[in-house]
DNA sequence: CGAACTGGATGAAACGTTTTAGGCGCTATA
DNA sequence: TATAGCGCCTAAAACGTTTCATCCAGTTCG
């Protein structure tokens, strides 16, 4: 009961206690005779290893951390599951923790890991301001790789997608389809993704010398829910002001304001387009199939484990390296729908 | 750099090893003015506690793990936000692994996490029969709490829905609408949730005499893509075999069995009607709204992690119990078509 | 005035590993 | 016959905490 310590597997078996942590982590430098021996014990005794005493001792943990901004939010379940691959595929463990767009979460979830000394940090921060916490970990010598976030930064890797191209693929789409009044949906502005999207967005609408209108409405957060209220207040503008077409900053809300929408008796793409953005798995199962800018997300997610580990093992002869993918458009019904313009 | 202990503290603070620890853990038993230089200290040093030397001391670690059959389910994903605020309401932490509905990963985790000694795991098992990985874990005095199974289990805790009461809403519901030919599509069947959904709706049929089939069709996974592959399977019987209605084991089986048929040209609910099962977001919003058996996930989370607490805490005193909460029917358009019976 | 407390600090032991320097008994080489 | 090398094993140090028994200098009390 008492948990059985390597010492006592080494008196049962007869040897010395370096011996058997041999055995554990050098099978052969130890002789078959003695190793038979003392695997026997092991698992007579029910011995598992104490990972506190071996981090104690290595000084860092065999544990990758990855901090979300949303563990419900598919897009980053699925760039989980790229990283696991990675990760579990070395023999490490990864652990998820949810930011959930709180910045203070988000600091208690960074200093907890530092407290445990986790190998690596994957982290899609909150905010792009200003990184003390995350800092103080690249100080310590724990690496941290930006996810889908921050190209800039000199000191630490990061993988993203072409966010600003992913806005100009929507909005030249909305433009090559006619519109004249778009909104663009999506908040807090804090979070970089979404004033990125926008930013290319109002790249192509400047590059084209369009003259069509594009306002923007800031969520409080990019789910369901807050699409539903973005819609509404859409709904509320006299409709010679609405917009006939919304681009979201994700398809969560996109969702939200084709459900709103079609409850509210509007039709789409007829009364009002719809893009989204994530190309989630629900997008094509949508009420209306859901136009959406797809990113590859495993494939993020597996990027990202792997800088972290060639970072972990490499040490200081490690350079920092900025990988980024390209976004793809993928029209469905929800924006196929070509106006007439009147200019 | 090379991280302050705090030995080094002490030594900068000018007091003793004992006392700063005394500082970290019980601050009101040292001198507000000692107190104040060795928060000093620390602060210059940059000094941050080292996880792993406090865990050995203490012989378990503070972290509670969730293990769950799919990160992208958007059931778990409600359970562990559920148990996330408990657990980190209580100082811990939670770390999501993901079994992947895969026995040997499920292994490697638990294996992985008694070497850890976590404070507790919350899992749903992949399969229902013995657990000797997991009652290794409980003799060893790691508390367990199965979250949405093995209501039996003696010797642990439990929370669940009542998924036999599930299955018998959603087919009694289809029978009330008039179906004679009734598809029941999930699996693995080993997955206690998929078999007790099934008994349900058969126990609903026998109860009633009724004379209506109730056909299995197993698929491998809980996934959009294995309910189109059923959808596909469906499709390929003659339309006068062909069932009338689906009782899906999930809503996303429910939303690719959704998808497939209308990409076929079948109307749902007119030709084929459907009931999913955990209601999850994106239900309602799917092409035609879904019919689905509600569970009250987060608070599942927030029971099991409750439960898991108090078992920690208590110690030997702790008598196992075991929460069922009462699954809700939700009619939505998927299913809201009547038959004229013809017996 | 001695005894008994008290608040505050100390020193050392313990937690369970990994690792390193070295020891011992052989065999192969010069 | 030294010597070097090798295969196998051991002993001890180190990792950074927490805790517990102790100690010390005041203070209060009888």
């Amino acid at each position: 009961m008492a948990t059985a310590n390597i010492k006592e597997v080494a008196r049962h078996a007869g040897v010395s206690l370096g011996t058997v942590s041999n055995v554990l982590n050098r099978p052969d430098t130890v002789a078959p005779a003695t190793r038979q021996r003392v695997l026997d014990a092991i698992t007579t005794l029910g011995y598992v290893r104490n990972d506190s005493a071996r981090q104690l001792r290595a000084g860092h943990s065999r544990t990758v951390a990855i901090v979300v901004l949303d563990v419900a939010n598919p897009f980053f379940t699925d760039v989980v599951r790229g990283a696991e691959q990675v990760i579990e595929g070395a023999g490490a463990m990864l652990v998820v923790c949810n930011s959930g767009e709180d910045s203070a979460r988000e600091r208690r979830h960074l200093e907890l890991l530092e407290e445990q000394r986790v190998r690596g940090v994957l982290i899609t921060p909150v905010d792009h301001g200003p990184q003390p916490t995350l800092d103080k970990l690249i100080e310590r010598g724990i690496p941290v790789v930006l996810v889908d976030r921050g190209t800039g930064r000199a000191n630490r890797c990061s993988v993203a997608v072409d966010d600003v191209l992913g806005g100009r693929l929507a909005m030249d789409h909305l433009l090559d389809q006619g519109h004249q009044r778009i909104a663009y949906l999506g908040g807090p502005l804090t979070i970089a993704q979404v004033a990125d999207r926008h930013a290319g967005a109002a790249a192509a609408l400047q590059d084209r010398g369009s003259t069509a209108e594009l306002r923007v409405a800031v969520t409080t957060s990019l789910t369901v829910a807050a699409g539903r209220r973005a819609a509404e207040e859409l709904l509320a503008l006299p409709v010679r002001k609405r917009p006939t077409a919304v681009f979201c900053a994700n398809d969560l809300i996109a969702l939200g304001v084709l459900q709103e929408l079609t409850a509210r008796g509007v039709r789409v793409p007829i009364d009002v387009a719809i893009v989204g953005y994530d190309d989630i798995e629900f997008a094509g199962a949508a009420a209306v199939p859901l136009s959406s800018v797809r990113q590859p997300r495993d494939q993020l997610g597996r990027a990202a484990a792997e800088l972290l580990l060639e970072e972990a093992e490499s040490g200081d002869t490690h350079r920092h390296r900025h990988v980024v993918f390209q976004p793809e458009l993928v029209v469905r019904r929800s924006s196929d729908q070509p106006r007439r313009t009147r200019r």
